[in-house]
DNA sequence: GTAGATGCAAAAGTTTTGCAGACCT
DNA sequence: AGGTCTGCAAAACTTTTGCATCTAC
C-alpha cells in the first residue's frame, strides 16, 4: 500500500495521514514476520524518532481495522501483529523465526455448515493459524533456529 | 475427569493432587463457558476461601499442559480458559454468553499438506476457533444477549 | 481555522516471581 | 521426611486513558 492509497483509505473515514501512522505501516509492512508492539515501537522510533508508545498501540488498533495488519494469537504473553492483505487471510507461522506466510483458501465453508447445524449456532466468523518450522530454521544450523523474527 | 483418575495423571508426573488444583480444576469442568483467571480465582474461592490469584495462574497453565483446560483467544484483553477434552478439541464460542460448543473434526489435513507442500513449512500444529451466536442468544430477549458466561 | 492525532505521564490491569512456610505422599 | 505447592506481596509488563499541544487538511 503506497502512500496516495493509504491516504485515500483514511480520508474516505476522516481520518488523516500523520508521521507516526506512516512509520508504523511501513515498519509493519517491511517486517516478514510478525512483531509485538514494543518491537514495532522499537523500529518505528528509527523512522520518527519522537513517536510515542500511545500512538504505536493506537495506530496498529487502526491499521487492524482496516485490515492492513492483523493480530496474532502466538504462545507469548502478549500481542503480536503482522501485515495482511484483507480480510480473508490466514497465517502460517514459524515458531523458529517468526517468518508467518499469508494464505487465503481456507475452504471452512462445509465444516462451518454441519457445525451451524448441529449447534444451532450463527457462525460469523472464525480464526486459524497453523503453526511449524520454514524451511530455513528445519536445515540445521543452530542459528537459524534462534534467530529474531525479521 | 474425577479425583482419582487426576490424581493418577498428576501422579505420573511427580505433581501433587491439591486442594487449589482441585478447585480450579471444579470451576473449569463445572463452567459451559470460557472464563477469564479473575473469575476462575473469584468461583474458586468459594470452594477454597484460602487460594491465592498465583495459585490460579499456576494450577491453570499446568491444567492446559494436561490439557484439560484450553486457553481461547477472544476478542478480550486478557486470556479465557475453557474446559477440554484431549488434545485435538476446537471450540465454537458464543460471542453473546461465552457458551462454548467443543468440537473435534477439524479434517484439515488437506489444507496442510498443500500447504506444506507449497511453503516447505514442517507444519506441527494449528489453532481454530469460531464464533458466532447460540440459539439462546439469537432468540430474542435482550437480557440473554448480556447474560454472563455460565 | 478546526477537528483529528500526538506525546507524555499516570493509571489500570494482568501476569510473574521470590520466598518462607504449609502440605501431600 | 522431603520435595512439591501455596499464599502473600511486590515487581514486571502490557495496554489504556486524560489532557494540553500540535498538525494535517
Amino acid at each position: 500500500m503506497d502512500r496516495v492509497a493509504l491516504r485515500q483509505l483514511l480520508h474516505e473515514r476522516g481520518l488523516r495521514l500523520t508521521r507516526s501512522r506512516q512509520a508504523v505501516l511501513t515498519v509493519l509492512t517491511g517486517a516478514s514476520g510478525h512483531l509485538k508492539v514494543a518491537e514495532v515501537y522499537r523500529r518505528a522510533r528509527k523512522i520518527d524518532p519522537g513517536i510515542g508508545l500511545a500512538s504505536v498501540y493506537r495506530t496498529v488498533e487502526l491499521l487492524a481495522r482496516l485490515e492492513l495488519v492483523k493480530p496474532l494469537h502466538t504462545e507469548h504473553r502478549h500481542r503480536h501483529y503482522v501485515r495482511a492483505n484483507g480480510r480473508h487471510g490466514h497465517h502460517l507461522v514459524c515458531t523458529g523465526c517468526g517468518l508467518a506466510v499469508e494464505f487465503a483458501d481456507c475452504q471452512l465453508e462445509r465444516l462451518m455448515q454441519r457445525l451451524a447445524r448441529r449447534t444451532r449456532f450463527h457462525i460469523d466468523g472464525h480464526f486459524m493459524e497453523f503453526f511449524g518450522r520454514c524451511a530455513n530454521c528445519r536445515s540445521g544450523s543452530r542459528s537459524s533456529r534462534r534467530r529474531a523474527p525479521c
